[in-house]
DNA sequence: ATATCATCACCCAAATTGAGTGATTCAATT
DNA sequence: AATTGAATCACTCAATTTGGGTGATGATAT
């Protein structure tokens, strides 16, 4: 069986030489190259070949996060796995966004790495059990929002760009209706503007 | 150690008495009742007071997505985990807006329901792989954008609901210029307004 | 050299928006 | 029985937004 082509790019050495042994030690794995920057390897992206490659995000020099973006630009078929100790929501959703396929935590053993490479190598998206937690929430709705469920529908079509007219023809009423729904949006949330209401709506998952 | 109370709602008999008996055969896990319909399960919810459900959502009568809804509006707490054939991408999706934590397709073996059962209760979100990519992927823009990063970042912002003069204000641009890169995105695009352009820009993932 | 990108300008008419100030009906809660 | 919230509809008014034109400029890239 041939073996799956890894690069690991992580500042601290003693992590870096570790996972890089790792690697080596499995069979089917192996390591082609270190780095301790995102700029060297890209560099080299070429030459190396990786089909996966590990990831430290807090990087010095361009941002890890940068680093995915301009990796998978480059090529689009290498699997990125973020390993870092930031599990902040901000980092997590910016590195998925810039097209990491997996995302594990640092206190992460040996063995469940190196399943993870596997995972990824087999299309799937290994993440850490609180990063996948995370994950989740962020498609569900807040429990507690002040809008009513017709409320909510009209919110939500605001924010896909219709205008009232066309959401009054989606949801079978009045214009004049919908401006009333609306009204009373912006008095709940306390705002007067559809930006606001979409910009409040989002940061407090009410849609 | 205390044992969880787990609820199984499945309407094939044959695999609902499958799982009640896995279950059951755990030590730390017992399947207090199983129901082949989302009604009869939500009547006895609070007599049953389970920590988690496993719910397939095939099922006849309320469709299982909307169950989800309601158990979760009855008793936030309750750990809900998709058991299902369905791997669709608005399936899936429509079951993690609803309140899902978990989301595994029924080709799972006994071992790994069980972890996956362990893993929920203890904050996780147990996902099959192809829907753990499937997740990471719907955070990914598409490669192929026929917008500019200039564009894109309009309409991003388009999207939030925010006017040609606010856009142009958080681009430092003239608002001619915001209305230019519009024009463009509306060629690109073969749409003609705001809304058009919102929709089909979320659906091709471009932005 | 041709094309795309990013920037800005001016015209025009129609549509949209936000802020008023109302009303009615129905259902749930107290 | 009274109140509240939800959902529906009506009309005015002025400012803003939007979409369609038809241009231009300089820079960058292919």
């Amino acid at each position: 069986m041939r073996s799956l082509r890894v690069v690991v790019i992580e500042d601290d050495t003693l992590i870096r030489e570790g996972f890089t042994n790792l690697i080596n030690q499995s069979d089917n794995l192996i390591c082609i190259a270190n780095y301790d920057n995102c700029e060297e390897a890209i560099k080299n992206l070429t030459k190396d070949g990786p089909q996966i490659i590990l990831m430290d995000i807090g990087l010095p020099g361009i941002s890890g996060i940068e680093g995915i973006r301009r990796i998978k630009k480059i090529r689009t078929d290498i699997e990125i796995i973020v390993v870092t100790v930031h599990d902040d929501d901000f980092k997590v959703f910016d590195a998925l966004c810039a097209g990491a396929s997996g995302y594990l935590t640092k206190n992460i053993s040996p063995e469940n790495l190196l399943n993870a490479i596997d995972e990824v190598s087999t299309g799937g998206a290994p993440m850490s059990t609180n990063i996948a937690r995370m994950v989740i929430k962020s498609f569900q709705k807040s429990a507690e929002s002040p809008l009513s469920s017709r409320e909510t529908e009209v919110l939500q079509l605001l924010g896909r760009g219709k205008s009232y007219t066309m959401i009054a023809d989606d949801l079978f009423i009045d214009k004049e209706t919908v401006r009333s729904h609306i009204k009373n949006i912006y008095r709940k949330l306390e705002v007067s503007s559809k930006a606001e209401a979409i910009e409040k709506a989002n940061r407090e998952r009410f849609i």
